[in-house]
DNA sequence: ATGAAAGCGCTAACAT
DNA sequence: ATGTTAGCGCTTTCAT
């Protein structure tokens, strides 16, 4: 039981495969007659055109398939963004092959490999911190790029993000507008642009209130949720602990958590909102962002660029919003 | 810029195609001087291999490529589960092509009809309940089908699910043996498998403990969070209210969440576990499964068809876990 | 409206 | 060890 061809088609229907080449894609030049003839046949072998073959030999070179590499799939967040860029997808009849480097350059360079041999049309793509010289043939060859949640350095492309120092700011600031001065930097692998960023919001937002940083209240490269809570039984036993956190991601957030009552209470604004963030307690005040505008976005840019869009790279920062729930008030002077 | 083909690169080393092609596939019958000469014409060119069209002429015909098909990729249950699928599939040199259905029969065929066209070698499928008589062809002419999560009706293929039924009977039981005996059902679309199954265990329960079933306290077709907060209210305002409650996945059981304990306190088992389900008061005992074994074993059975094994469907069922965290010993006689 | 010939990029099969 | 020929399934181009 091989898989049927034109050929074998065009032989049951009693016409050239060119002819059914037409009728099958729906192109003028068929009467309705044949049509009818080359459908019947069509249904009969189950016959379904080879779509690789076709792109293979079309005037127009497209696979009509892109590539989504993200840092991993089961992250909720890209899981959000995936869903988002294929429904995009979909609406335009293109279909998407998915891929998680780990945050591993190497791994990133086999997967964008691997989707490039098969010719796809473009990337969305969440980079690592790594090089990416290795685009640029592809790029030069046609294959359209845009990074999302963060820049690729040196990759001139498209690239969606969100204002994550702005945010980060507006986060500590609330923190500070509470009475707090004493506000402890929790954060995730410092190679990764977010946190670098979140960083720079959370120094920005001392600095505008004239509150010296204190290093001793600065945790980099919290890695899980037992390491966050970790850093902060070490923040606690400081001589001055903090009286206030300042978390730049959910897990770092989540492991927290169970440290935030005692022996004192300590307030937290955390960044990225996730399911039950509100039924916790104290409910949460975070800094949310949109995975599905995200993934919404960069689609749209890449499919402009798809379809011939030539001009200079943009840029699109989309906004995070602060929600109030209540943890960044508790602690400090002001309770 | 075009990209360079073989022929580009053949001409850059002076050599044949044919030797460029059994160059960088790693063939046997390549002089090192040769091979040398190729590898510098290829990173010269920038060239890469086209394996759409080496999968056209290859003897074996495989494409390397699998179908990921589920209800949606944005449920972190399914998100789970495709990153599972992915490793498998990139430990053995295969891509992903992904697609939700939203349970819509209509798009699952748009979607496989797009996968097959392509060419993939197999196709991991979480069926919608529309019949799949369309994938009778494809699986003649070789591709390889593998339903995961539930089976698809009348479809003869490796089937990998869980113990619902059993699973959801450990729950309810677990909730009797508290002395409950007013228990209610909560449960989503009834013409999900999975539902009915999970269903089917919580009747098993009552039977086995000589409970009669009370339609009353039964309510199917609850697909989202406000339906399910709004049949507890029912539920409560019954003249002999339920005091524990049995939920059968993870957005009713949230959605239920809030009217637990006014006002009277109610006992909870629900089906799937989730973040933050042990920080939540009270913390919920939950039924759990495992997407990532899931995942894995689906990916498993699919790539062993794909290597050749002609064998007998098979049908693996994964075993659930009764999670005990406290919201089940709540309410009722029992406290 | 239909078909024949050529060729997309690659490799199987058969030379040499 | 290397090259030549043919052809995978399809569509372009150019007939008719």
């Amino acid at each position: 039981m091989k898989r049927p061809t034109m050929k074998d088609v065009a032989r049951a229907a009693g016409v050239s495969p060119m002819t059914v080449s037409r009728a099958v894609s729906g192109e003028p030049g068929v009467s309705p007659d044949t049509a009818a003839r080359v459908e019947q046949a069509v249904r009969e072998l189950g016959y379904q055109r080879n779509d690789n073959a076709r792109s293979l030999r079309q005037k127009d070179p497209r696979t009509s398939t892109i590539g989504l590499v993200v840092d991993d799939l089961a992250n909720p967040f890209y899981a959000l963004m995936a869903r988002s860029v294929e429904d995009e997808a979909h609406r335009r009849g293109f279909l998407v092959l998915v891929g998680s480097t780990n945050d591993e350059p190497r791994r990133e360079r086999e997967v964008i490999a691997a989707f490039t041999a098969r010719q796809v049309d473009g990337l969305i793509l969440v980079p690592t911190n790594g090089g990416h010289g290795f685009l640029k043939q592809p790029m030069e060859a046609g294959t359209r790029v845009v990074c999302v949640d963060r820049p690729a350095k040196g990759l001139a492309v498209d690239t969606v993000t969100v204002d994550n120092r702005a945010g980060a700011e507006r986060a500590v600031s609330h923190l500070l507008g509470h009475g707090h001065t004493r506000i402890a930097y929790l954060g995730d692998r410092f190679d990764i642009w977010t946190q670098r960023e979140r960083h720079a919001g959370y120094l920005d937002a001392l600095a505008s209130h004239g509150i010296p940083e204190d290093p001793a209240l600065v945790r980099h490269e919290l890695r899980s949720q037992p390491h966050a809570a970790a850093a902060l039984a070490e923040l606690r036993a400081l001589p001055r602990p903090p009286t206030a956190l300042f978390t730049t991601n959910d897990l770092i957030t989540i492991g927290v958590m169970d440290g935030l009552g005692h022996p004192d209470p300590i307030a937290l604004v955390g960044f990225d909102d996730f399911p039950l963030a509100d039924r916790l307690s104290p409910p949460l005040s975070v800094v949310s962002q949109d995975p599905v505008a995200l993934g919404a976005t960069a689609a749209n840019l890449l499919f402009s660029r798809i379809d011939g869009d030539r001009s200079a790279p943009r840029s699109v920062v989309l906004l995070t919003r602060l929600i109030v729930r209540g943890s960044g008030a508790g602690g400090g002077r002001s309770r």
